[in-house]
This record gives C-alpha cells, sequence and structure tokens, in this order.
DNA sequence: CTTTGGATCGTCT
DNA sequence: GACGATCCAAAGG
C-alpha cells in the first residue's frame, strides 16, 4: 500500500480498497463496505461547499484519515484520496473484524455479537477507538528501514494494509445510506455477503421458503 | 420481525 | 439556532 495507490478519484478507490485492512494496535479489521465522497461534484460531501477547518484534511494529499463527529455522539473514519488540492474521500462503512476481538468487544459493551462489533462507521470506529485526536494521521506513512510488519510496538497508530487479499471481483454497488442530498449517486460499495455489512446484503442472502 | 424516538454537541449559517 | 455520512433500546405487530 503506498500513497500513489490512493491518487484516483473515490469512485474508483473505494471499490479497491474493499478486502484491505484498517489496523490500530492490536486490533484489525478487513473493510467490506465503503462509500465514495467527492467535494465539489457531491452535494453530500462535507466539502461541498468548500474548506472549512473541519474538512481541510480532505483537501490535502492522499492516504490520511478525515474523522469527523456526527450526531453529537459519533466518530466515524474516511480514508482521504484524490490529488492534493481535491476534496475526496472514502468513508469506511464495516469491518470484518480479523484481531483484538476482545480488545474490540472492551470497547463496545452493546455488542451483542462479533457481527455487532464492526458493522457500521461509527461501531467500528469505537471498536478501533479511533476518536477525533486521529483526524490527520498518516495511514500509509513509510515504515522505519528494516522495520518487520508484525513487529508491532504496540503503537496505537492507524494504518492501512494490503494483505495480499483482492477486491471482489464484482462488488456490491448501490445508493449511500443517511444523507439528504445526491441520493442518486451509487457510490456505496461492499464485499456481497459478507456477514458485517453495516445493512443485510439482502441480494445474496439465501431466500427463505 | 419493524418502527420510533432519544441521546448529545461540533460545525456552519 | 438548526441539524447531522448514527446507534440503541423500547415499543408495537
Amino acid at each position: 500500500m503506498q500513497r500513489s495507490d490512493l491518487a484516483a478519484g473515490p469512485v474508483a478507490v473505494a471499490p479497491w480498497l474493499l478486502n484491505k485492512v484498517l489496523v490500530r494496535g492490536g486490533r484489525a479489521g478487513r473493510i467490506v463496505e465503503v462509500e465514495a465522497y467527492h467535494g465539489a461534484n457531491d452535494a453530500a460531501s462535507h466539502a461541498y461547499r468548500g474548506p472549512t477547518p473541519r474538512t481541510a484534511v480532505m483537501f490535502g494529499p492522499p492516504g490520511f484519515l478525515y474523522v469527523y463527529f456526527t450526531y453529537g455522539m459519533h466518530w466515524c473514519a474516511n480514508v482521504v484520496c484524490g490529488p492534493e488540492g481535491e476534496a475526496a474521500a472514502v468513508l469506511v462503512r464495516a469491518l470484518a473484524p480479523v484481531r483484538g476481538l476482545d480488545e474490540m468487544r472492551a470497547a463496545r459493551p452493546a455488542a451483542r455479537s462479533e457481527r455487532d462489533l464492526c458493522s457500521g462507521p461509527a461501531k467500528l470506529c469505537q471498536a478501533l477507538g479511533i476518536t477525533g485526536a486521529d483526524n490527520g494521521v498518516d495511514l500509509v506513512a513509510a515504515t522505519g528501514r528494516g522495520a518487520r510488519p508484525g513487529a508491532s510496538d504496540a503503537s496505537a497508530a492507524v494504518r492501512l494494509l494490503d494483505d495480499g487479499t483482492p477486491p471482489p471481483r464484482r462488488p456490491g454497488r448501490g445508493t449511500r445510506i443517511g444523507i439528504r442530498e445526491a441520493t442518486e449517486k451509487r457510490w456505496r460499495f461492499w464485499v456481497p455477503g459478507d456477514p458485517n455489512l453495516s445493512t443485510p446484503d439482502r441480494a445474496s442472502r439465501p431466500s427463505r421458503r
């Protein structure tokens, strides 16, 4: 994973991010659902009306984390993409928990099942411990020379990794969730049939009867 | 199973 | 001063 992988537009980067791994210290999850947001072209984007202090990170170079606070209590995380100067980001909407499940459960007492841990944009931030303090961190910063992946110094850095799992050849695609503007754009992508999606994947769920 | 409303505050108008 | 890229518990069928 390198910064140039994220320099394309958000609608191209979003499905490409499926099956990549988001890591926070000892906790990790595989990305199974995302949404693209595209600044000036997208009335649903926080950056639609130009830069503000909050959205400054979105206008910066790709590969950084944009974290915002919403509904008075929730944090949500985005991967900034596109060229510097253009506001573009991909909202991470759901993860399949991979590592550090006990820590995730401790951070999310309301979770009744493994599926409840990361099946939503605010849930996964809670599970990984991502907050506004992580806004603007570099997700793809070069690891030091000789640093071995997995040789964790227990750092709490948020990182984006490619473990070799390719994105689905034919990702699920549909309209975005929870927005009021630009509801026609089909900029939500997911891993078909994954049990950790924020909304059940009706298309791939086995039909009853 | 689905629907509803409360929580709660940073951000922009 | 209004509202949101949400979640959850409680109530209803």
